[in-house]
RNA sequence: GUCCCCAUCGUCUAGAGGCCUAGGACACCGGGUUUUCAUCCCGGCAACAGGGGUUCGAAUCCCCUUGGGGAUGCCA
């Protein structure tokens, strides 16, 4: 059988991590398997759906190199098929409206069916028995059993659930009489013809029964069927609801596993009706666990930080991004933790998921990005951070030449491409300067006077013979000069020149940075009173 | 209330009964290398939620409790 699986976002928004991750490993489980990864936008819902939000997705998909087979499905296109669907629910008798209150349309709803025994995914798990409240009357129709049980503190608890899940359902009054019998009027409670109310039952006995599926990540799930309702799928306006849409769609895209977020597995029991009613075949699921946010709860749509579009601008690559989220949840099984796509396709598999959830972390990221920046060929780097600094309010007018060898010296330090705001002292005077850093070494005297005598020597180098060991033999002698020790000056210099107390190697970024440049940046330092301020 | 799911260092995870005095990574803290900075190297801190079972033996299996998340008919 082909592997078909499917990204079925709507596109109301922003799309977050937990979105794309989903995308991600439903991605990386199918080219595992060399089936096909099909998009499908859901934005039926024509007031959120938003041409910007279809944008940004496909934004986002390009840039994590997430890459789909055929055409995209968008799910709007298909409305009428779905209403189709349930007219033909309908005229079978597996769907039904609701009763209507006055004045309004009622919707329709999908009925688990009572006769279940034969469908693969329903087993029975034995008669059960439960204590009724005998204040509460019970009510038995077509549309489910109203009843109510009884608390810790004998109040009465509504409940109401499908009728599929009291398969021969009997109430009995305190002295064990039997007031109904579901056998005996099944027929016409079926049909909707006879509705049932019930007074002083205590006790009700039925089959009850579960449906019941292998998820490929958390293994078997039951739910017993006294617990659901029937699902409403179409609403009182005549638009569909998710369920009977999501459903159809996957049916008609012949989408063979279904890998999702946990908060659908719920769901999956009355998908999978649904799959039956309509005679499809049905699908493998796998339900992811939930990325949380830092405090621990799932991502909603007020954690900005969590936009996918957002890392890019935050200087993040793609290949870190995809590789951090790939890692939330799987691993490989061994130590890797970057790693190609090409490696994760090849190790990827469903059963290494965990089902717990995970929580994003910033750091981890950012130090991968780093990683992964530091390999990239300084061609490459030098491209990007170009790209990075022309956005800058400084960075209009610079020459790309210099630009590429500085960002060559500070390659190995970076860890976001946006760390090229912190080059602005190669290229313009008027850089912030780290004041603590700046107090601490220029309120020293001897340093003060050390670099007087650096920026003679300075002055007396000629600009082409500004080199790194000139500067070198200018930093030693100028230290030897105020009987400062050997290498005591270079801080100095490093704070004076360019703001801060970290940075490339010392000679390197001064020959770099220029004969001009560097002077003008400490006599800038210099002239400065970094004292403290009062607040 | 009921039902379902989840539970290993601060975080991401390895671990499918003995290989675990629980391994790796990030973060953090030391030390070394580097005339400076960054890298790098070495080291440290730090976890099986709690309680019962099963077993010769449990992080691993079962039960309970606690905590978190989700569902509970017209969000997706």
């Amino acid at each position: 059988m082909e592997i078909r699986t499917r990204f079925a976002p709507s596109p109301t928004g922003q799309v977050h991590i937990g979105n794309i991750r989903t995308a991600i490993f439903a991605w990386l489980f199918t080219r595992h398997d060399n089936g096909k990864f099909l998009l499908r936008v859901e934005d039926t819902d024509l007031e959120r759906s938003t041409p910007e939000a279809k944008q940004k997705l496909f934004e986002c998909m390009e840039w994590l190199g997430l890459d789909y087979d055929e055409e995209v499905l968008y799910q709007s296109k298909l409305a009428d098929s779905h209403l189709a669907a349930v007219k033909k629910l309908m005229d079978s008798g597996k769907a039904s409206k609701l009763k209507a209150k006055p004045g309004e349309d009622a919707p329709v709803v999908f009925h688990i069916p009572y006769d279940c025994d034969g469908i693969p995914f329903v087993r029975e798990a034995g008669q059960a028995e439960e204590d009724i409240h005998p204040d509460e009357p019970v009510a038995v129709s077509r549309y489910g059993v109203n009843f109510a049980q009884v608390s810790k503190k004998g109040k009465p608890m509504p409940q109401s659930a499908c009728l599929a899940g009291f398969k021969n359902l009997e109430l009995l009054d305190a002295s064990g009489n039997c007031l109904f019998k579901l056998a005996d009027k099944l027929d016409a409670v079926l049909a909707g013809t006879e509705d049932f109310v019930v007074r002083g039952a205590v006790k009700m006995r039925f089959v009850r029964r579960e449906a019941v599926y292998r998820d490929l990540i958390k293994g078997e799930l039951a739910k017993p069927l006294d617990n659901m309702k029937d699902q409403i799928i179409v609403r009182s306006d005549g638009s569909p609801v998710f369920h009977i849409a999501n459903v159809c769609d996957d049916a008609f895209q012949k989408v063979s596993h279904i890998i999702r977020g946990d908060d659908h597995v719920e769901n999956t029991y009355r998908h999978l009706f649904l799959f039956h009613a309509l005679g499809a075949e049905l699908p493998e699921y796998a339900h992811l666990p939930m990325i949380v946010n830092e405090q621990g709860k799932p991502y909603s749509k007020r954690d900005g930080d969590a936009f996918v579009g957002d890392f890019k601008e935050k200087g993040f690559l793609a290949k870190a991004l995809f590789n951090a989220l790939a890692l939330l949840g799987w691993s490989p099984g061994d130590d890797r933790e970057k790693m190609s796509k090409q490696e994760m396709i090849e190790s990827f598999t469903l059963d290494r998921v965990k089902s717990a959830p995970a929580q994003f972390n910033m750091k981890k990221l950012t130090n991968l990005n780093g990683i992964y920046l530091a390999e990239m060929s300084p061609a490459e780097f030098a491209e990007l951070a170009w790209e990075y600094i022309r956005k800058l309010d400084w960075g209009k007018n610079l020459d790309q030449g210099y630009c590429n060898k500085v960002a060559e010296l500070m390659q190995s330090r970076a860890k976001l491409l946006t760390d090229v705001e912190s080059w602005q002292f190669f290229f313009t005077g008027d850089f912030s300067r780290d004041a603590k850093a700046s107090r601490k070494v220029l309120k020293r005297d001897e340093n003060r006077q050390g670099l007087a005598v650096l920026m003679e020597k300075f002055e007396s180098i000629p600009e082409y013979e500004f080199t790194e060991s000139a500067i070198d033999t200018a930093l030693r002698e100028s230290e030897l000069a105020v009987g400062l020790s050997e290498g005591k000056l270079n801080q100095a210099l490093r704070v004076a020149a360019t703001g801060t107390n970290s940075g490339a190697g010392i000679n390197e970024t001064i020959a770099l940075l220029g004969r001009q440049r560097s002077l003008a940046n400490i006599k800038t330092a210099l002239e400065t009173d970094f004292s403290p301020t009062d607040n």
